[in-house]
DNA sequence: TCCCAATGTTGACACTGTCTATATTGGCGG
DNA sequence: CCGCCAATATAGACAGTGTCAACATTGGGA
């Protein structure tokens, strides 16, 4: 901070700091390379030693939102009190990041990052979020509250679920579709028919 | 086509068409106005007429896709035998349609077009698929193979958990994820516990 | 202390979307 | 059949973007 010389210190985590700052306030779109550069009062051209392309720098941003969706996670199932409420707390958790910081949401999947295998940071934090919800399925197996099946598997459909449901909900389409009620029901009740769906066969 | 003159004749049609061809092509950042028109033989001012934001071009492109994506989940509907398998067969036919034509889905849920108030025609064109899931749902509903609940909710279920697991097998996130086996086998497998969720209670 | 490698800056280029002013022309009333 | 007008397309400009190459600055180790 304050008063600083030619050489900033940390301008990589400050420029990831500003791209935080624009996505909340402007969305995706508003995340630039020059922008971000002139937020943290940087030239123009400064960015590029640490983000040789734009996409790059887009993608060590949401990292950090894939970093706080973990963090969401996990605060949720480590709060909960047995296996079986801490899955369906971090479903919920889930759909409450999505709805709480909604452009952050968004630009976890946006297009330009589909390639992750070209942002390796952005992948792990990517999988570091899916992992909470794995072990989640693992404990939720060992408690006999749903199928003994391979945990990869059952963990993919319960992220589809939750992340299809939250996208609808950001993206406000349930009006449009039909769905007059509270989004916080149909992700109770989303989560509802998920976890009938995964119960083991006649216990 | 052929050596048109100054007036185009359909210059909204053919510009559209461009869309559709740049997006297969490049992905959705290939998708511009000027580039467009350059496809089209026009000049790089002329789109204005009929988009006037480069967004509001996007959403006439995506709109299309919704409709490609609408026949796909009605064509399967059609050709199944009974209500159930016409129910399963929209769900497999969205996850075709996503892997078929990627960059269309991708296409499909850009942050750009989020806000679907702004674009009439998009957003139609959005409830027309959705429009076949819900009747699908309906069918299986009154040949006793899904609970009696809101149809709309019940159908936003099931777009959720088919819209999820395409984007996940679309941005190849399967193996990274823990899941080394065939996506198809993983689609088959999140429409069966999604059938098993939405079950009515013994029957 | 000196120097060099790491870090920022400056300037330029091609590209984009958007605006305004201008040119072209098909088709209508006379 | 003519002439004009409104619809349609063009031309040019401007601000903004990402990216590159040449240059300036400086901290820290030999």
């Amino acid at each position: 901070m304050a008063e600083r010389t030619y050489h900033h210190g940390n301008l990589r985590a400050a420029l990831i700091d500003a791209g935080l700052q624009l996505l909340e306030e402007g969305g995706i779109e508003a995340v630039g390379i020059r922008s971000a550069a002139r937020v943290t009062g940087v030239s123009h051209a400064a960015p590029a030693r640490y983000f040789p392309t734009a996409t790059s720098f887009l993608a060590a941003v949401a990292a950090v939102g894939y970093e706080r969706l973990a963090a969401a996670l996990a605060e949720a199932v480590n709060s909960a009190e047995d296996a079986l409420s801490a899955f369906r707390a971090a479903g919920l958790a889930y759909v409450a990041f999505a709805r709480r910081e909604p452009n952050t949401f968004r630009a976890l999947t946006h297009p330009s990052l589909a390639d992750k295998s070209q942002h390796p940071d952005l992948l792990s934090a990517s999988n570091r979020a899916f992992d909470v919800l794995r072990a989640a399925v693992v404990r939720a197996q060992a408690d006999g509250h749903v199928v003994s099946a391979a945990p990869a598997a059952l963990a993919l459909t319960a992220w589809s679920t939750v992340h299809g449901i939250s996208a609808l909900i950001v993206d406000d389409q349930l009006a449009a579709k039909g769905y007059a009620d509270d989004p916080d029901d149909l992700a109770e009740e989303v989560l509802a028919t998920l976890f009938l769906g995964l119960r083991p066969t006649e216990g």
